[in-house]
DNA sequence: CCTACCGATCGGTAGG
DNA sequence: CCTACCGATCGGTAGG
């Protein structure tokens, strides 16, 4: 038996406190449990995590790295429409696990100490929801879209996008893409039909 | 100093527990807190509920009579639209710690047992979610709604009301009115402007 | 990274 | 027997 390089074991944790936090959220998994579904002591998870924060936040900030390279990629696309799309079309690709961190950011950083939580709620402004706002204003600045007020429509969009963010054995059950065109058509065309 | 009735005693303890699980969810909070929030000895809280779960699960029941009587009354208006937006202002009239229930119920129900859980989330899909989905369903039916699923339409609905179930510390610092109106446009308009 | 622990606090219950 | 609790403490477990 051959112990694991370093990176390789931190990597390991962390998926496993993934899938473990998106089961049963911060306050209900214990850091023995991890140790555990790890293959480690408890004492061997504080080697490479300060704390149980520390352990968190590392998910959810190496989440947010992928979620600012999803949105740089999608500005490229030509209009307002295109970009929100190819986001949208992002998300909803991701494996399961991946696409409940987006739960996790938004539900159990609540748990986080203060100082931490406005760090990352900082980080996350700046690097996904400013990101998205400017996609939205540009898109009623050139006509594109209604005039309606980005900083609402950017959580009306994440809010449609939440309930699939599940771990997709509760919702998520129908083919990815009647979801994403069902979304994308109410979004944008809404769900009366025109006269 | 008299001793507060039963009843009134356990509406405090239910009050009480609201505020303190909406603001840090299930496992967040002992029940000594909720006991001394109450004034009581975390024993006269065992009188009162069974466990933990059992004063949980009375809030969000209580709740969901309450969304049941919303959708109920509702459903008298003449359209799909109509009936829905009295649904979505109903909800956004709720005061915030009301509103927030429906957050607890969606997320913080995964941490109670397996039994308990269905035997709510069962309760819920009757009383709630069905309901909704009726009203997409005849609206689709009558040619008032596009033909979308109404399975997964409920959900972007859902969704869509989602960030303004806070606790309306952190969102819904916007104006009522705006919010009710940009979502109600949004899901029966959409976002793009017609050509 | 482990074994061996700590101060404190957890949900729940005893007798009165 | 009942109600509406109380002070004290149970066996286990939390993060560190």
């Amino acid at each position: 038996m051959t112990a694991l390089d370093p990176a390789d074991q931190r990597e390991r944790i962390l998926e496993e406190a993934t899938r473990l936090f998106v089961a049963r959220g911060y306050h209900g998994i214990a850091m023995r449990e991890i140790a555990e579904a790890a293959g480690i002591s408890k004492a061997g998870l504080y080697y490479h995590f300060k704390d149980k924060e520390d352990l968190f936040l590392a998910i959810l900030g190496s989440n947010l790295s992928q979620l600012a390279q999803l949105v740089r990629q999608a500005r490229q696309a030509p209009s307002a429409r295109a970009q929100i799309e190819q986001i949208v079309r992002g998300l909803l690709d991701q494996p399961p696990n991946q696409r409940a961190i987006n739960r996790l950011a938004t539900h159990e950083i609540a748990h986080v100490s203060p100082e931490r939580r406005a760090a990352f709620v900082q980080l996350y402004q700046q690097q996904f929801i400013d990101q998205l706002q400017a996609i939205l204003h540009d898109g009623v600045r050139r006509g594109e879209l209604r005039p309606v007020d980005p900083h609402i429509a950017v959580w009306l969009l994440l809010g449609m996008l939440y309930p699939f963010f599940g771990t997709g054995q509760q919702r998520g059950g129908e083919p990815h893409e009647q979801v994403l065109s069902t979304l994308l058509t109410t979004l944008f065309d809404g769900l009366a039909v025109p006269e």
